[in-house]
Parts: structure tokens; C-alpha cells; sequence
DNA sequence: CCGGACGCCTGTCGGC
DNA sequence: TGCCGACAGGCGTCCG
């Protein structure tokens, strides 16, 4: 589910109620998720206060006194702020109790998120350590994209899609940027010239942005920390959108799987 | 080193 | 109506 801007949205959402708070204590219903949450977590970050709430590529970093908690959407994660006095719901796996009156809830239903308590920097964790540069600083443009593709072979769609070449495009904001590039997402990553990197690179900061001023994008379960829905849904050009015509010339577009991935392009306009 | 396939898990949908 | 397979926003691991 979450790509960058729903992660964004969400930080957005729930800093207000977290910078400045204190964490009471955590209820964990589940702790089996893609990584098992640690038996102490709860103890660890107990009497603690939120100094603050930063994101890296899909990651949420929420710092403490002592530590970081770091906390990863998956597939179908979404966090609430809540009343702590608001029962939870099936697949309602966490609660950090605020010391606010509010609860911070994980709703997860197929467990793909994360949470995990680290002392270290966040930037040397084997999790966050690899990852490529933020798409909407100054690092990310059409010369880096070019540079690194030039010794791989892969579609540009997997290129993109690579947390090491660039964090928080998963496989709706791929083929929304590709379209908007006008490049077809199976072409190999090296064949491409940097004039279109360029385009590219722009398209991606454009589609990402966007879609963070509209809440992020909802398909299923993705909701912000009010319990509303992202509104980009109504902006995509090309994500579920096969056999409907192509918004730039008409013709119908195709779907194919592209790296176990479903892929959504108009074979007229995407080279 | 690289690229491709797989599995983790639940829910939903379409076809028969 | 029920069953079964395919598929869904991510990503670490394994294998050739």
C-alpha cells in the first residue's frame, strides 16, 4: 500500500499529536508481523517523550529520548489517532498510549509492516543504511538516474522501483511517472538517454507532490491518521486503468506483468 | 556482482 | 451458493 506519499501524509497526520507528547506505554494485540515485535518494545519506550517524527523513503523514525522507534507501513499498514479510551478493531495489532488522552493505533491486515526499538542512528540500521536519496531533495535528478542505470540491464519500471536508486516509488507512482515521461516501462534502464532521465526525474518529483497536497492515494485500505481517505485516486492516469483510454491519445491501454509486478502503459504514447 | 523468482499474510474478486 | 485461483500499495532472501 503506503508508497512516500501516503507515509508522508501520515507523518503529517499524526505529528501534531506525537512531537511534544509522552509515550505511556505501547499495547501490542499482535506482535507477528513482518518482523516480530521484540517483548520489551513496550517496556523500552515507556515514560519516554517524542522529541520528533521524521521519514525516510517508507520509513517513519519516531525519535525518543533514549532511542528511535522505527515503524514501516508494508503492504497494508495504516496508523489512527484515536481516543485511547476507542476500542480496537480486528487487525488493530499496536497502541502507543499517549499521555494526551490520544492513542496512535497500527492497523495491518496482512502484517507486512514493522516496528522495531534501536538505540543506534537510524541512518546506520541494515534497514535504512542502503537506501538511495530522497526523490524530492536536491540529490535525486535526471543525471543521477542516468549515471546509475548506465551498468544495469533491468526495466527502468524495476530500476525505479529499487529503494537503492531512489526510496518511496512503489508500483503506483512507477507507472504514473513512466506515463507522464511518455517512457515504456519494460525498457531496459541502460538504453535510456539523460534527456529523458530528466523528464523523468521531473515527473516523479511532480507525481509525488501531487499526490502528498491530495492525502496520498487510497485502493483499499489506506487511510490517514483522521480515518479519511487520500484523494489521488481521482489523479491516476494509468494504474488500474487497463482497456481504459489512454488520457493523451485515446487508445486503450494495456496491462502486463513487468518484475511479478502489475504494469499499466499506453503501447502509443510509452517508448 | 547481477537479475529474477519466491514467500511472508489476509482479504477480495471473478470464474466456474 | 460455494469453492479455488489470482491478485493486491513492499521488500528481504535465495538461487542460478
Amino acid at each position: 500500500m503506503p508508497e512516500l506519499p501516503e507515509v508522508e501524509t501520515t507523518r503529517r497526520g499524526i505529528a501534531p499529536y506525537l512531537i511534544g507528547a509522552r509515550i505511556e506505554g505501547a499495547v501490542v494485540r499482535e506482535s507477528r508481523l513482518r518482523y516480530p515485535i521484540p517483548a520489551d518494545l513496550p517496556a523500552m519506550i515507556a515514560g519516554q517523550s517524542v522529541h520528533d517524527l521524521r521519514r525516510r523513503g517508507k520509513y517513519l523514525l519516531l525519535e525518543l529520548e533514549k532511542g528511535t522507534l522505527l515503524l514501516h507501513l508494508g503492504m497494508s499498514g495504516s496508523l489512527r489517532v484515536l481516543p485511547v479510551s476507542s476500542p480496537p478493531g480486528i487487525h488493530d495489532h499496536v497502541d502507543l498510549i499517549l499521555n494526551n488522552g490520544h492513542c496512535v493505533r497500527l492497523h495491518d491486515p496482512r502484517r507486512f509492516g514493522a516496528l522495531l526499538w534501536i538505540t543506534a542512528p537510524p541512518e546506520e540500521h541494515s534497514l535504512i543504511r542502503h537506501l538511495g536519496p530522497e526523490p524530492l531533495k536536491d540529490g535525486f535528478d535526471g543525471r543521477y538516474l542516468h549515471s546509475r542505470s548506465r551498468t544495469r540491464r533491468i526495466a527502468v519500471k524495476n530500476f525505479i522501483m529499487d529503494a537503492r536508486t531512489v526510496v518511496g516509488v512503489g508500483n503506483i507512482y512507477a507507472n504514473e511517472s513512466l506515463f507522464l515521461a511518455r517512457i515504456h516501462p519494460a525498457r531496459h534502464c541502460n538504453r535510456i538517454s539523460l534527456e529523458r532521465y530528466q523528464c523523468l526525474a521531473n515527473e516523479i518529483k511532480g507525481v509525488l507532490r501531487h499526490a502528498i497536497e491530495q492525502g496520498g492515494t487510497s485502493l483499499r485500505d489506506f487511510v490517514r491518521e483522521d480515518g479519511n481517505p487520500g484523494y489521488f485516486s481521482l489523479s491516476l492516469q494509468v494504474y488500474g486503468r487497463e482497456n481504459a483510454p489512454c488520457p493523451t491519445c485515446g487508445k486503450l491501454l494495456s496491462q502486463r506483468r513487468i518484475g511479478q509486478r502489475s504494469s499499466f502503459f499506453c503501447s502509443r504514447c510509452q517508448h
